[in-house]
Formats: structure tokens, sequence, C-alpha cells
DNA sequence: TCCTTATGTACAA
DNA sequence: TGTACCTAAGGAC
């Protein structure tokens, strides 16, 4: 689930169900009961994400900052709100409530240690504040892998796992080549791709890669929706046919992560 | 019921 | 590079 467009998605969903209202605030798994009990009854005036990180600010000077990592979820419902006892955070109004589940990090933090958060990020593609250049400056500097860069937060925030398979397939790029050999040209049609893919994954709540003309129903083969709920092109299709050269996906570790790509497809 | 795995990151060595 | 951390789902028994 959590990659940059799910951070997004869930800010405008905390946003519509709980900005203007002063929600219960609590903490039934415990770790977050302090901070809670400061913010309950308190109003919350805005959402805000960065990368995969996502901030809910109340009453103005106050911040929650949320990094679901690998496991942590959010659940949305209406109310009245269950019995839990494995919910971090949960708000809840006359209407909704919401549930942070097995977060890296849930803290309260103060407007400067929120700016400091956001200094350490590269451009965020959803972002309308985002500088492609600045990720370029890195990216064109570094001998590091392409696809090792594009998962790294310092260089630009929120591309994950799944949109750096993907767009590194949808460009013909050969996860391996070094950033410095990324021409200007690729890096702009890469960051713009990842612009639209990603306002498109906010806007449907998953991923999907898949060109109209490389689905399943247009190449006549029955559909296969994965994991993350979405069509893609690479991400955990190893040993799957390319959908477009019918070759074998493969994969490997990069950086504690999983790999996947097309060889053939991609040796530029 | 146990084991593996996961769209992430930080820290130690 | 390895390991620790948080949770839940799916598969092997």
């Amino acid at each position: 689930m959590p990659e940059g467009h799910t951070i997004h998605r869930l800010a405008s969903d905390y946003a519509d169900r709980f900005s203007g209202t002063a929600p219960r605030v609590t903490s039934p798994q415990g770790k977050f009961s302090d901070a809670a009990a400061l913010l309950d009854g308190a109003e919350l005036t805005r959402t805000e994400a960065h990368g995969k990180h996502l901030f809910l600010g109340f009453r103005d000077t106050d911040w929650v900052h949320i990094h679901l990592g690998l496991f942590g979820k959010v659940a949305f419902g209406d109310a009245p709100a269950p019995p839990t006892d494995t919910v971090r955070l949960r708000l809840a109004n006359d209407t909704s409530y919401v549930d942070l589940r097995g977060p890296t990090t849930c803290a309260l933090i103060t407007d400067a240690e929120k700016v400091a958060v956001h200094d350490r990020l590269g451009p965020d593609p959803l972002r309308a504040d985002a500088d492609p250049r600045a990720a370029y400056r890195r990216v064109s500097r570094s001998r590091t892998t392409i696809a090792a860069l594009l998962m790294d937060q310092k260089v630009i925030a929120g591309v994950g796992n799944v949109y750096r398979a993907e767009v590194l397939f949808r460009h013909g790029i050969d996860p391996y080549r070094a950033g410095r050999d990324i021409t200007p040209a690729e890096w702009d049609a890469v960051w713009a791709d990842l612009v639209e893919l990603m306002r498109e994954g906010v806007r449907n709540n998953r991923i999907d890669t898949v060109r109209p003309e490389h689905t399943p129903e247009a190449m006549g083969r029955p559909p296969r929706v994965d994991d993350h709920g979405g069509e893609v092109y690479v991400y955990r299709r190893a040993t799957l046919p390319c959908r477009l050269c019918g070759g074998e996906i493969r994969t490997a570790g990069l950086a504690a992560r999983n790999l996947f790509w097309c060889p053939a497809c991609q040796q530029g």
C-alpha cells in the first residue's frame, strides 16, 4: 500500500472526514496515549503529505507526523468506532472514525520539526513545489544505480518499489545503469511520467501502470490484478512472461529490496 | 498453528 | 551489508 500516492490520498481522506471538526483523539494500543490526550478535542485544521510522510495539523500549531513504514495501515469507517486494541491513533467524530495501525512513526511535533522533515526529503512529484532539476542534480552526479537512486527519499520523495520498477520499465531503462549516465531528456521523461502515474494513483487509490494498448483485454488475455490492487508490467511478476516481448521477467535483490525488470526490454 | 512475506527506514558494524 | 521494528494476510502443515 504505502507509496507516495497512498499518503497523498490519505491526507485528502483525513481532511474530508475530519477537517474543521474537533475529533476525540485516542491511542487504544497505548504508545501514543500522552500525545493523544494533548490533542483530544482539538480542531483538525489541515493535512499535508510529502513523499511517504503524512502530517495532520491540529489547532494551527501542532502536527502529528505519521510514516506508515512497510506495515502501517489506515482504515476509515462510519461511526460508531468498534472496540480495538491494536490501533495506535484513532480519530473519531460524530460521523466518522479513522484508525492507524502499525506505523513506523506517529509523533507529535512542532512546526520547526516538521520543516526539518521537509528539508531532508527530495522533491515529490505530487507536490506543486517540486523541482525536478534538484533531483536530477543528484542523479547526474552519482555512480549509484538509477534503481537505488529512485528509492532514495533524499533524491526523490514518494517513489517506492512498485513505481521504481514500473517507471524504469516504461522508459526501457536498465535498472543497473549509473545515475550519472541518465540524460537530462531521460530524467525529464521519467519525472513527467511519475507525475502522471502517481496522480492517477491518488485518484484511483491503487497503482496502475499498464498502457491501454498493453492491457490483458487489449492483448486478448485474462486480467491479472496483483496484490497491490492494480495492473503492472513487472512488479512481482518474476518468471511470468513480459507483456511486451514475452521474455521472462527477472528479479534480484538490490539494496535489501526486490527489484523486478525485463532484461530484454530494458537495455537502454 | 506456524512460517513467510510485504508498496519502508534507521542504525550499527 | 545486516538487523531490528511495527502488523496482517496467505500458504504450508
